[in-house]
DNA sequence: CGAAATTCGTTCGTATGCAAATGATATCCG
DNA sequence: CGGATATCATTTGCATACGAACGAATTTCG
């Protein structure tokens, strides 16, 4: 019946981080409106290291093969990337970025920074070094 | 072209809160694989408060109207949970626990409490409660 | 060499998550 | 009272997310 110990939904740490997520990301869809988070970090990654296969850039990202799938799928619909055959191996898909996709990279990004800004806006400077030093060790 | 400040996708809060959360889910899906995060939330604030309707269990989860329908669909679809029409309000969907969701939660609470240790088991005490202080800051 | 194991990409199924539109009901307020 | 608003739940559409299974190609290793 109830020897128990009270089990506060708020104080759990899976809880906290998804609301946290939440937030960061109605920050970014309000700035940014025509692509999502994850549409982002791709052209981003991709703008930072260059072309690679679709695996490898779904690693970079931290998606899996089925998810960084979908996310190439719906930029190269819309034209900001560009997929090729991988000459030496025949089972990879080579992403590189369109020259609107690169545009909208170089568009993009001082917004991404102002997200950032803002998502982190009710800390100082000291306590975002320290909860992103944090969130790192638990990832 | 290029008077560019590097930006590195590792080092945006956005970037860190997702591959934080993938850590925690998979966790909890390692030690509670018959329910997902969203449903253990559900149950468990049901098992707190007591029966609710279904808008105001998911406000208290930050769940929005449609997500809420989802995860309470399948939780009754399991019999976990009940769903009864308001006495007053006609509008209003009551939920409340059945005797196995009853039984579930409090079988799964224990697991529950050791997912959260295992996720911040990185930390130290005061790591983890700067962590918790800070994501709820942001929130 | 050649079989076993691995990698790459794809597909399917399931489960969030949210915006927007809708119908039914309640509440507010002139 | 009664129209304007607001709330509750539902539905649709789109976009992650991941496990599992699969075929094709490559690598490893006996």
């Amino acid at each position: 019946m109830s020897g128990d110990r009270p089990y506060h939904l708020e104080d759990q740490i899976g809880f906290v981080l998804r609301k946290a997520s939440q937030r960061h990301i109605a920050i970014f869809a309000r700035h940014i409106g025509e692509l999502t988070p994850p549409q982002f970090a791709a052209l981003a990654k991709l703008a930072e290291v260059g072309a690679t296969s679709q695996n490898q850039l779904g690693a970079l990202i931290a998606m899996d093969a089925a998810t960084i799938k979908g996310v190439i799928d719906r930029l190269k619909a819309r034209g900001l990337v560009d997929l090729t055959k991988h000459d030496e191996d025949k089972r990879r898909l080579v992403v590189s970025l369109t020259a609107t996709g690169q545009e909208a990279v170089e568009r993009l990004l001082p917004l991404a920074r102002h997200i950032t800004e803002q998502t982190s806006a009710p800390l100082n400077e000291r306590e975002m070094a320290t909860l992103m030093r944090l969130l790192a060790k638990i990832s």
